[in-house]
DNA sequence: CGCTTACTTGAACCTTGTCAAGTCATGTGG
DNA sequence: CCACATGACTTGACAAGGTTCAAGTAAGCG
């Protein structure tokens, strides 16, 4: 029935060796969903670091996942300025836009080398029907989305230049710690320009230069040369104002990865003491 | 075989009578997925203006729909500093949690007295299994409350606030606008402190007066006494740098409200100049 | 090696925040 | 009805955080 009469075709190759993460969109469809995306989807899009992805109004109304990469959204003033939304990673939805006749307002741009696959909507729409599941995960995912964009624009509505450099900073880390547990350094690859970080928080490249200084000389964390070291963790988290376990629980979750009970509730800050990812507390980043 | 053998109960009734409009969640639910709603939901829970609906870190997992009534939706850092995130109408979702483990990191206040409706998620799960276009509808919906947070994010990040505070008022209207055509005023009943703005903007209130108070002697913007004029739309667009269409058509989207192609792409920009909701580009109001 | 892009620093400036005081509108109890 | 309290709004003077402008240095790349 699936692929019907067809030989397992390019796509379809592509749909099975696909290589994002088990919380992507199609990560758990079953094998006739799988083909029926397979058959119907774009041949999958390498996009040269620093190019986009798409831009902002762009019309089209396929569903556009990252599956390797760094990527960053924006969106654009008519005048040029330029605010950086999130930085997705492999597995992410960068686009779902459902309403006709409108267009998405922001866009995407490659940081590294990405692959991009895109999925009409009618697929998704049929997809989903073979698989209710699937309109739910797909919810999930933006409303995770949404939890992100809500502390971002937390961070750059009502905290200082310097809190919001450690706080993106400090997300951006404990993010990569999540995906990459093997990596015990306080250190990770970060292919950011001074410039990015200032779209991302509201400020200019000149200012995010003498915090990057400042939280430098203060022993709390260093960028340079495209590597963020995490000095001192505990500083970092608190000048960030943000509590380091939440921001872990909210970076891993899915649906599905932990049991109830965790971390419900406003005692979660009582301890925040612990180092990022260093020996102590090292469950949660396992 | 639903509801069986039972008399249909308040919650029934509360559903078949329920006010919010056609975008909301369970509007093109069926009789049937109508009825599974309504056997596991809460009674609908009345919220006293300036009350809070929940608070930040509130562990809960049902989904809560706004039924009637305004409310703002916020976060909180430790020392007490807030940022309001959008303004949500009736018909919103106001939390889809779907994580064990965490708990949402804002939290909902009702502006005036408000309705409010609980589903747990056990039940959404059973719907949409039972009408699979349910679990796309919910992702349509946060989309789009993730199009607005990526908007206010773009302002509060790269404007200055004079355009901040022009860009809220901006978009409160227009969707007013959209809510209520019947209304040709350039007038609206508008619940809102200017610390409200304040803290939407990413101001102090003290700044936001300033603001109001040169954007009224510029012939602009009149909020004063819970009420904002629009005395000059085409400044006013022009001050908040947005393309007033465009708003509309966010404002008023669903997946199905228009056909293909009005809009697409970045030609939208062209026709910007039409009175807001005046005799002239009518037809974008109604 | 020379070009380009990114990063860095200093000084002047300006937008916005802070502090302090005062006005207005509203509601309450005597 | 008035005295008083309260919360929201308003204004001014001043301070500070962040931007702008200008110049210079370092790193990456052909």
């Amino acid at each position: 029935m699936p692929n019907a009469g067809r030989l397992p075709g390019r796509a379809l190759l592509e749909c099975l060796n696909c290589p994002s993460p088990s919380e992507a969109l199609c990560a758990r469809a079953t094998p006739d969903t799988l083909h029926l995306l397979a058959r119907y989807k774009s041949p999958n899009r390498e996009v040269k670091a620093g190019e986009d992805i798409f831009v902002p109004g762009d019309p089209s109304r396929m569903i556009c996942s990252l599956l390797s990469g760094w990527a960053f959204r924006y969106t654009l003033l008519e005048d040029g300025r330029r605010q950086i939304l999130d930085f997705p990673l492999a597995g992410a939805v960068l686009r779902f836009h459902p309403s006709r006749g409108s267009s998405t307002t922001f866009g995407a741009q490659a940081l590294t080398d990405c692959v991009v696959c895109a999925i009409p909507y009618a697929a998704l729409i049929e997809a989903s029907r073979q698989q209710p599941a699937i309109g739910l995960h797909l919810a999930t995912l933006i409303s995770q989305d949404f939890s992100l964009a809500v502390d971002h624009l937390t961070s750059v509505g009502r905290q200082s230049a310097r809190e919001r450099v450690a706080h993106l900073l400090l997300r951006l880390f404990v993010r990569y710690r999540v995906q990459w547990p093997d990596f015990r350094l306080e250190e990770m690859h970060l292919p950011l320009t001074h410039e990015h970080i200032a779209d991302a928080t509201g400020l200019t490249f000149i200012h995010v230069c003498r915090v990057l200084r400042s939280l430098r000389t203060d022993g709390i964390v260093e960028f340079r040369y495209h590597r963020l070291r995490i000095l001192d963790p505990d500083k970092l988290a608190d000048v960030a104002e943000v509590d380091p376990q939440l921001l872990l629980r909210r970076a891993a979750p899915g649906p599905f990865s932990r049991p109830d009970g965790i971390g419900g509730g406003l005692t979660a800050r009582a301890n925040s003491r612990g180092t990022i990812g260093g020996q102590d507390h090292q469950s949660a980043w396992a």
